[in-house]
DNA sequence: TGGACATACCTCGTGCTTCAAGGTATAGTC
DNA sequence: GACTATACCTTGAAGCACGAGGTATGTCCA
């Protein structure tokens, strides 16, 4: 039903490569704290995104830092695209309740 | 995350009462099929809500029919009213990362 | 030197939700 | 007598999400 999580990282993705603890603090930045990721679901969702071949790692070490950047691939786009026509169709259907008249 | 099909019925029994049956066409009705909700998640739903105070429970039959309507109790009108401020709260967050500028 | 904090990765166990599939029974229709 | 619609229900499996925990490095300050 939801698949919220696994849309946001991949849109995020879609923009630019980023790594694991950084989409983790950008999903707050971006939501306005509306919506806040665990790291215990993102990093489970980035490495079952690659395993499926939606996503493309590539290992860097900045500062001393090791880190995972994330990239999309021909399939995540594909992948994405469609979580958001889910995504679109959900929130209207929800919306169309909020909004309905006492009904028929 | 999720919780929408709670928040579905809640909105509807907050309306009129009806019964399990019929709440799961009228979802079907006033998505245009957007939202689907089979029996296996409805009638669990309410008898949780039941259970926990969302809901009141009213047998009757009509047509020799045995029908179990529901109707809301303060409880549910509060409950729904929160899982109404998350639902925004969420498509507003979504809606946000979807239209986010490349970010800083 | 050592303590605290931010960065950066990760897993595990639990529990909740959701679903499809199946099961019962009555009423109406052909 | 068979099929469809109405109306209720449960069960088992699968997927998701979450909090809590665990490791290690770099920085800053006292």
């Amino acid at each position: 039903m939801s698949g919220v999580p696994e849309l946001l990282l991949l849109r995020l993705l879609a923009r630019r490569e980023m790594y694991g603890y950084e989409l983790v603090k950008a999903i707050r930045l971006v939501t306005s704290e509306a919506i806040s990721l665990g790291e215990g679901v993102v990093y489970p969702a980035l490495h079952g995104l690659e395993r499926n071949g939606a996503l493309r790692a590539k290992r860097k070490t900045v500062n001393g830092r090791a880190r995972v950047y994330y990239s999309l691939t021909a399939k995540g786009k594909r992948r994405l695209e469609r979580l958001q026509q889910d995504w679109n169709r959900i929130q209207a259907g929800v919306n169309a309740s909020l909004d309905a008249p006492s009904h028929a």
